[in-house]
DNA sequence: TGTACATCAGTGAACGCGCGTTCACTGATGTAC
DNA sequence: TGTACATCAGTGAACGCGCGTTCACTGATGTAC
């Protein structure tokens, strides 16, 4: 134990830098987009010299990579804590506009976060596959609410599935539980694709000009995917 | 004649240089993101020196805005040719397929012009009020299959337009036949987003481990919007 | 408990790069008499 | 048609900037006897 503390205390020290220097990343990224990140001002916003980071950051990529993880587990909370915030689990309805409103909100909040992980890749960075189980977290709320819609009474005996439907969606069945028709699968897919379609044009400006009020055009926009792909109302 | 002549020689040549260097600018946006668009890479491609480009264009952000206003034309071509080929003008499955594919089909042969018009906003650019007119193309035509889907049927006697629905689209609806009912707008934005928001995800590389096979996927959510959406089957 | 050694954190200077943009200048092309 | 002048295209050097990353080094912190 004489020996293990100081040890302790060094990697304590260390985790703690690592994370004061995600975060001075994640200021930077309210202030300038995602491919002007750089370590040389997250260095100096730290006041430390830039050389320094490279002792707790093995390189600008990887500091992306921390980055896409941490904002990824935040939407992923965010979106979580909304899908279970309704407490009356049978109205499909309302649990659906609060799971789309808080991504909204979230991503209204934090306009440089929502692009380094739903924007243009970022030049020259490939993301890692550390980054893909916090990414998932977002459409697995989309699959559990999804789960609970009673699809038997519209979608059971209708039309047979296309053959080429279930392998095209092969690696999502994997999250899902089984059972799940697949033609639920893709409806969740066009639901969460469309959600997300929408906060892209409203921040990345493509409704300028379109819309007038994007806040009731979004909850148009979210009822009328809740109603239409979702048979939900 | 004698005197206006030269003066015109003058013009063509410039503007033919202009349009070289649109064109290389373009060719550079076949290897790099638009962010990394650099005017002296063009001057380099151009084989003339960097300061020489801005005899012809007064800065990188009209350099950029000079390439907006073509890849949304590129596009708008497209998409209205795509709208176009369908001979059967009642078919609207056909139709709506035929478009999405062709505006998928575009992107996935250009995505660095996409990511260009669709993608996170390059830093520092706002584009102008030019790069507009151009932009509404896209939507436009699917305006005017929209217009063409027998609404009557299905919305009209359907519940009121919420009281918030026509000033939130009051913009789209200047590019609309007179008499289009709200809901059908809106419809029109949802599938128009929708559409985008697929091939965001697809060419942003949200779909990996999620669909195995896109090509597929892609129509399938096209055909899912027709038929949810637009009630076009 | 005290001392010799090893490990680690942090520094400052430097390398090499590419960028947007300006500026004084040369030489060619057009213009007016 | 010929000549003096004005306009324009294009050049090369330079300014000032910021970046990612490396490296030899200092000084503090931990380790083993």
């Amino acid at each position: 134990m004489p020996t293990s503390a100081p040890r302790l205390a060094r990697a304590l020290a260390r985790e703690h830098l690592t994370a004061q220097i995600v975060a001075a990343a994640r200021r930077q990224l309210t202030e300038v987009g995602p491919s002007e990140l750089s370590v040389r001002a997250v260095a100096r916003e730290l006041a430390m010299s830039s050389s320094a980071v490279y002792r707790y950051v093995a390189s600008r990529d990887e500091l992306l990579t921390l980055l896409l993880v941490e904002v990824y587990n935040e939407l992923g909370d965010v979106t979580e804590a909304a899908e279970l915030a309704v407490s009356d689990r049978t109205d499909l309805h309302t649990r659906w506009m609060t799971l789309c409103r808080a991504i909204r909100a979230w991503a209204r909040g934090h306009p440089h976060d929502y692009a380094l992980v739903y924007g243009s890749p970022v030049p020259g960075y490939a993301a890692p596959p550390d980054t893909v189980p916090p990414a998932t977290r977002v459409v697995a709320a989309f699959l559990r609410l999804l789960a609970d819609i009673p699809w038997s009474r519209h979608v059971a005996g209708s039309a047979p599935v296309a053959p080429d439907l279930a392998h095209a969606i092969g690696s999502l069945r994997a999250l899902t539980p089984s059972g799940t028709p697949d033609l639920v699968i893709v409806r969740c897919l066009v639901a969460w694709t469309a959600v997300f379609g929408t906060i892209s044009f409203e921040l990345f400006g493509h409704l300028v000009g379109a819309v007038d009020d994007v806040d009731a055009y979004a909850d148009l926009a979210f009822g009328r995917l809740a109603v239409d792909l979702l048979l939900v109302q």
